[in-house]
DNA sequence: TGCTCGTCAAGAGCACTGCTCTCTTTTCTG
DNA sequence: CAGAAAAGAGAGCAGTGCTCTTGACGAGCA
C-alpha cells in the first residue's frame, strides 16, 4: 500500500514537481478516499520524506553503480559526475527535491541523512583512493582544524590541505547540475554536456586527481 | 500601490516561504478584498516575477558594493563570494526563489534575466580585470568553441583556456552557499564562514587570481 | 450642469488543497 | 464464530488561486 502511494506519488512528483503533490490527487488515481491516504502518511510531509529517501537511494544507486570497474581517479569523478546530472536530467524534480531550495516548513528528519550520505561516500572514496596532491593545496588555519576533520571523516586519511579543495569540488559539481537544471545558464549553452564534462576535467586537475 | 503589495509580500516570503505566500494573505494585511490584488498582479506567478526581479537587484547592488575600493582580483573575488553568502543568509527564502529550484509551472520570463546578470557581471569583470593564468588551465576541445564564446560574453578579453575554469569556480560558490544554506553541510560545521572562505581562497588559487 | 466612461475595489462563488473527526466496513485473531 | 483491530468512507473546516459580477468614484466631454 505503501509502495503503491509512492509510486503514484513519484509519478506526480515527476509530472508536476513537489508543490503541486497533492494527497487527494494521488487517491483519487487510486480510487481511495483521500481520508484513507492520511493513514499511511499522515502528512504531506511524511510522504515527500518517503519521496526524498527513496530519491537519494535512486541517486545513491546510479553513483555507486558508476564506479564498476573503474580505477582511474580522475575517470571516476568523472563518472560520478554523469551519474549525478544524468539523474538530475531524469528527474529533474526528484533532484530539485533533494538539492534544491527545502520546501517551506518541511524540516528533513534524520532519517533521510544516511541516504544521502550514500553518494557523498562515493565521493570520499574516490578522493580517499586518490590520495591527490592538488597543486594549489594550502594548509588550512587552524581555527577550522575541528571542522576539517570533520569534513574528513567522509574522505579517511586524506591529507589536511587537501580536504578543503575536495569539499569545494564537490559543490562545484551540484552547483553546476544546479545551474544547468535549474536554467541559471540561459539558452546559450548548446553542447551542455560537453561544458560540464569539461567542468569536471578542470576540477580532477584542480584536486590533482 | 504595486509597491506596498510587494513590500508585504516580501515579508511574507522572508517569513514563509515562496510556496507559503498568498495574495489573500497579502491582501489581509492591507485590508483589501483579495479580488483587488489580482488587478495588479493578475496571477501569483505575477507577483512572484515582481520578487523575482527585486531579489536579483538586491543581490546585483551588493554584488557591485561589494567592489568598491578593491583591485586585487582574490580580494575582490571573496568580497563578491562574501556579498553572495550574506544575501543568502539574510534573505534565504529569497535566495532560494533566485537560485533554488524554480517554483513548478513557473517559468521566469525575459524581464529577470538583465537583473540576474548584474550579479554574474561583476564576477565576469574581476576575471576580465584580472587576466588570470590558471596553474591548471588546458584548452577546451574545440567542440565547444561557440559556448566558450557565448560564456566568455560576460568576461571579456578572457582565453579561451580560464573560460571554463571561471564558470567551474562560478558555480562552485553559488554550490557551496547553497550547500550550507539547504542544509546539506548537516550539523557538523560550527565555523561556516571561515570554511567558506577557505573554499573562495582555494579555487582564487586554482583560477590563478 | 449632466452624462458617459474607465478605474478601482468589493463580494460571491468555483474548484481545489491538507487535515481532522466520526462512522462503517472489512479483516485478522483467539 | 465472536470480538478486536485495522482500513476505508464521508462530511466538514479553514485555507488557497482565480473569475465574474456588481457597485462606487472621479475625470473628461457635450
Amino acid at each position: 500500500m505503501v509502495r503503491e502511494i509512492t509510486d503514484i506519488a513519484r509519478t506526480h512528483l515527476a509530472r508536476e514537481g513537489a508543490a503541486g503533490l497533492s494527497l487527494r490527487a494521488v487517491a483519487r488515481e487510486m480510487g481511495m478516499a483521500s481520508s484513507a491516504v492520511h493513514r499511511y502518511f499522515p502528512t504531506k510531509d511524511d510522504l515527500l520524506t518517503a519521496l526524498i529517501i527513496d530519491g537519494y537511494n535512486a541517486l545513491g544507486d546510479a553513483a555507486e553503480a558508476s564506479q564498476h570497474d573503474r580505477t582511474d581517479p580522475a575517470d571516476r569523478w568523472l563518472a560520478l559526475g554523469h551519474a549525478v546530472r544524468d539523474f538530475a536530467l531524469d528527474r529533474p524534480h526528484e533532484y530539485a527535491l533533494l538539492y534544491g531550495s527545502p520546501v517551506p516548513g518541511y524540516q528533513a528528519p534524520q532519517d533521510t541523512i544516511a541516504p544521502a550520505m550514500r553518494t557523498t561516500l562515493v565521493y570520499g572514496r574516490i578522493i580517499a583512493d586518490a590520495r591527490p596532491t592538488s597543486p594549489v593545496a594550502v594548509s588550512p588555519p587552524a581555527v577550522i582544524a575541528p571542522d576539517v576533520d570533520a569534513l574528513r571523516s567522509v574522505m579517511p586519511g586524506v591529507p589536511d590541505e587537501v580536504v578543503i579543495p575536495a569539499v569545494t569540488a564537490w559543490t562545484a559539481l551540484f552547483g553546476a547540475v544546479s545551474f544547468e537544471l535549474f536554467g541559471q545558464f540561459g539558452d546559450t549553452i548548446t553542447h551542455r554536456r560537453e561544458i560540464f564534462d569539461e567542468g569536471m576535467r578542470s576540477l580532477a586537475r584542480y584536486l590533482g586527481l
